[in-house]
RNA sequence: GUGCCAGUAGCUCAAUUGGCAGAGCAUCGCACUGUGGAUGCGAGGGUUGUGGGUUCGAGACCCAUCUGGCACCCCA
């Protein structure tokens, strides 16, 4: 225990109880995306790093990007998210491919951040993008796939909630207010800040950028009006398809939600957990129409978003959603080792039940059979097979249920029948 | 990248103004060498994150550094 070189910063070992969850949470996303008929995809982990001078921010490319020489001197990038890739793939093959098109992916990224309680700087995404239409019943496809997927988790409408907004929609009331549009950009973020700071703090940022008194009370207006959807056709009809679609519970108007990319055009979307403590947003999306013209391909429209593993696994952690039953032991059995001469006998067995697929962990040491036990308590395998001189000279062998406790007598010739219908459903010790 | 808080046994934590580094749980051993969880008894386990400084004396005070957490920044 000397001397452990550390692990990197903001980076997570993932001990098999921590891979469980991990490997739960991406049956449950594939669950969910394949039963929407979305396709999987992968990019790179590496990319150069001008493909995401192209559009990404300047922060995420400057600031919080790994990126390293290789051995020619060319700029290498750990991928720190995944549109880009995404963009590339469907231009190099745009004329191949059959839109719309319906792709998810989850992955690794890499985002040189301080660590905090849900940021790390390696974390897995989810991504799902929906491109080639640009209808709001596309919009509400994707938020009815993450209702679908908070169902599937089980995560309630008490507890998550996703807030669905419409930068066309602030646009136009701010040209009524008489914002330029040239200002829009920065109004944006003034919009996006103003929950996290004091009104006098945030009233004075707005003087700041250069809003008077009446855009400004204009602005507070705009954002308490909760009724504000109802004059947007966009918005009108993807409330109506997810009203028709069971999905409305989840899902909330809120004219405060804007998102920091520029990149987005009309919907744009970000799912919150109301009832607890994890501050963080879940997850945030939204329509951005002109993002696959900006990168080089010709223009298309699309719809998508992203969730990160780390806070979802908090929120998940939080509400007691993780079944306990994901950390069990692969093997349904431990055959003991009685002594170094019966091995041999512990050893054929375990093979033989290999072959018909039971899953089998064996003792390759004779130490106490009070230790073998112990070890198969511990390591919660539900059953533990006795084989010492009585039972090999009977031609039985002993089986012991670790969970009640009893124990019964099993001829070798009965395997097939006694023995193996008893470990072929996966039974769980706790 | 900025500010603030914390770090003591495998884990959770204690140690009065600076004065002998401790407890519970866990581990290991024994009671119990062919039967796990329970009980009892016993044992091992530490350069107090790391490096320096102040002091007769530092877990505690000072400086640096690493790691984690909180608030910014940004975002999944």
């Amino acid at each position: 225990m000397k001397q452990i070189i550390p692990a990197i910063k903001g980076t997570r070992d993932f001990y098999p109880e921590n891979m469980a969850v991990r490997s739960w949470l991406y049956e449950k996303i594939k669950q969910i995306s394949q039963r929407y008929g979305y396709q999987e995809y992968d990019g790179p982990f590496l990319e150069p790093i001008d493909l995401y001078a192209a559009k990404s921010g300047e922060e995420l490319v400057k600031e919080q990007s790994f990126v390293f020489p290789d051995r020619g001197g060319e700029l290498i990038t750990l991928r720190p998210e995944l549109t880009p890739s995404l963009a590339r793939m469907v231009a190099q093959k745009q004329k191949q491919l059959v839109f719309p098109l319906r792709w998810w992916s989850f992955g690794p990224f890499w985002r040189y951040e301080k660590p905090q309680k849900g940021r790390s700087r390696e974390f897995f995404q989810w991504n799902i993008d929906l491109i080639g239409l640009n209808t709001p019943e596309a919009d509400a496809e994707l938020l009815s796939v993450i209702v679908s997927f908070f169902k599937a988790v089980g995560l309630s409408s008490a507890q998550v909630k996703v807030f669905v907004n419409d930068r066309k929609l602030m646009e136009d009331h701010l040209n009524l207010l008489e914002i330029p549009p040239e200002r829009r950009s920065n109004v944006f973020r003034l919009i996006d800040r103003k929950e996290k700071m004091e009104f006098r703090e945030w009233e004075n940022y707005a003087k700041d950028e250069g809003l008077n008194s009446s855009q400004i009370s204009g602005i507070v207006n705009l954002l308490q009006n909760t009724e504000l959807w109802k004059s947007s056709p966009n918005l009108l009809r993807i409330f109506d398809a997810l009203d028709t679609a069971a999905a409305s519970d989840y899902i909330e108007f809120d004219p405060n939600i804007i998102r920091g990319l520029d990149y987005y055009t009309s919907t744009v979307f970000e799912a919150k957990d109301i009832g607890g403590t994890v501050r963080r947003s879940i997850l945030g999306g939204g329509r951005y129409d002109d993002l696959l013209a900006a990168v080089g391909g010709d223009p298309l429209p699309a719809v998508g978003f992203a969730m990160g593993d780390v806070v979802i696994s908090l929120i998940l952690q939080e509400y007691d959603c993780i079944p306990s039953d994901i950390f069990s032991h692969p093997a349904q059995v431990l055959i003991t080792t009685f002594s170094a001469e019966t091995f041999t006998h512990s050893l054929r067995l375990a093979s033989q039940l290999r072959e018909k697929g039971v899953n089998v962990v064996t003792y390759p040491d004779s130490v106490h059979l009070n230790k073998q036990l112990k070890y198969a308590d511990r390591m919660q395998i539900p059953y533990a097979i006795i084989l010492g001189p009585d039972e090999i000279s009977a031609d039985m062998l002993a089986l012991k249920s670790l969970r009640t406790g009893e124990q019964s007598s099993i001829r070798l010739s009965e395997i097939d029948e006694k023995l193996i219908p008893l470990l072929a459903h996966k039974e769980r010790l706790w």
